[in-house]
DNA sequence: CCCGCTGATACCGGCCGGGTATCACGACGC
DNA sequence: GCGTCGTGATACCCGGCCGGTATCAGCGGG
């Protein structure tokens, strides 16, 4: 009966919420006073029909219909998001000839995007090329909500469903080690070696709900590591060519077994651009 | 500077004018008058600082960024159509578990779908299946705006761009053509002898964006397609599986050179449900 | 037992979304 | 050339919603 779909402010509201499980911190994040926002969640729950939240005298708790909404809803802010700032980008551009921002992760990559940007610049009519650098793990939802056209990123760490993308390089793993260590004079390393080793936990990266469980430290950025791992109270798995951050009391030992990673050029399933057709084009001649 | 996603109400306004080009006739669709849509979109131009619409005079066109926001807005408002559905249908379950809505193209996969249901039934545990048909090409829509968890299609009609899919079976292709026409009595034919018959041009479909070019008819569901086929006015390539609503004034011989195409289970890419994964893990062992 | 913390309710003011009436301007007709 | 038509823009008004402050209602803990 209901056919206009649901507002992007009630969704805001909805998302942060979900999230904080409070209401009264979700109204500060908003910006906004408590009560306005109980009458909005309520209202959209009388809209949808549908109990959103258990509502628990001592605490907020997630429905089956809550957890589906924040995981649509999620996804429908950030298209959202991407369609303002797409748009605004290419208008803002003038007739120049568009221009793409592509999202590679800091410090990683440096020799196969310096070949990439080369290359696209030699091409005749190539659009230009903004580089951005994006945080740890960032470059999935820098796509979805318009932060970026295309990104540069290794395969595993995250699955690339809902974007298209061509396959560049593949490459090993290295173990990033503190230089004193025992094991960073050893002149390879199996998975379990490294795994092994009780007083250099392995950093865990936050994921899109939270860190992964598991013994070793939580880190945000590369620096909160190089320090970690240059004190010696942890050790990283990285590929080979994301070490150019790496400091002189660091070491890196390859490691064996270790899966191989592919660096891909990946992009929103949906993208219509030329600019960036022709920029996947060149990477795959490179 | 502006952090606020747009409203989804300013993008149904926009994407309705941009369709129609008029704002006469896209206030007359979002039944609403005309000024305030054009206030609206003047708000909407502002807020972006951009130009979507030239003005003419006697007309209007998009501008870059107007066929940008466009194509993300529509990608955005199905995404938020599909939050709405989705969590209204989770919610009105009530604990008795998933359900999932499978979208079939009416009149295919019969055998392949009857197999499909049995082999789910059969699991313990196993979610309800509702199976909707589709309109001709409609399914993606209907994945993307969250009239259905799940499509049963044949993948080469188009891209399965933005979805995670599994290959279920590989068939050929027939031609539907009159059964008085010559051809009807050949064992098989090829393409080019489809082509090549002028008082049979091949029927066209309707794409994303209307028509593709080319001469033959234009027919927007089965039935109209039957109809003029069986008064010999058309002919249709088609998998052998979605040949189960043919009349007996129609005939189908087998096209020796068509291009095999796929039965394929697709979902959106982000779909986390437990029942869905039931659900593809079953057809994968068939 | 009372205080603190949670979310819900009551009430109010201002803004904004939408409606009607009208304008400005170019295209066509005779 | 002037009237008419059709386009989108502007003027003005009203009602509803959105958000704010003040307050209430349960429940836990010291």
């Amino acid at each position: 009966m209901d056919e206009v779909p649901l507002e992007t402010r009630e969704l805001r509201y909805f998302v942060a919420v979900a999230e904080e499980l409070h209401f009264g911190r979700a109204a500060e994040r908003l910006g906004m006073a408590q009560p306005p926002l109980s009458r909005a969640i309520q209202r959209l729950e009388r809209r949808l029909g549908v109990r959103l939240l258990a509502r628990d005298r001592r605490g907020v708790a997630l429905t089956d219909a809550g957890r589906t909404l924040l995981h649509e809803g999620r996804a429908a802010l950030e298209a959202t998001l991407a369609a303002g700032r797409r748009a605004r980008r290419a208008g803002a551009e003038g007739g120049a000839g568009e221009r793409l921002v592509l999202a590679v992760k800091a410090g990683a990559f440096h020799e196969l995007l310096r070949k990439l940007l080369a290359a696209h610049a030699a091409e005749p009519g190539s659009a230009e090329v903004e580089v951005v650098p994006s945080g740890v793990c960032e470059q999935e939802e820098m796509l979805r909500d318009g932060r970026a056209d295309v990104a540069l990123l290794h395969v595993p760490p995250r699955s690339l469903a809902g974007f298209d993308s061509e396959r560049l390089s593949t490459e090993g793993q290295v173990a990033v080690l503190p230089a004193g260590h025992p094991l960073a004079a050893r002149a390879s390393l199996s998975m379990a070696e490294v795994g092994a080793v009780p007083d250099l936990p392995l950093a865990r990266w936050p994921g899109r709900d939270g860190f992964p469980p598991g013994p070793g430290p939580e880190i945000h950025d590369q620096t909160q590591l190089a320090q970690l791992i240059a004190l010696g109270r942890a050790a990283a798995v990285f590929p080979e060519s994301a070490t150019s951050w790496l400091w002189s009391a660091h070491a890196a030992v390859p490691l064996v077994d270790a899966p191989e990673v592919a660096g891909h050029l990946a992009w929103p399933a949906h993208s219509r651009s030329r600019a960036l057709a022709a920029l996947v084009r060149t990477a795959t001649r490179l």
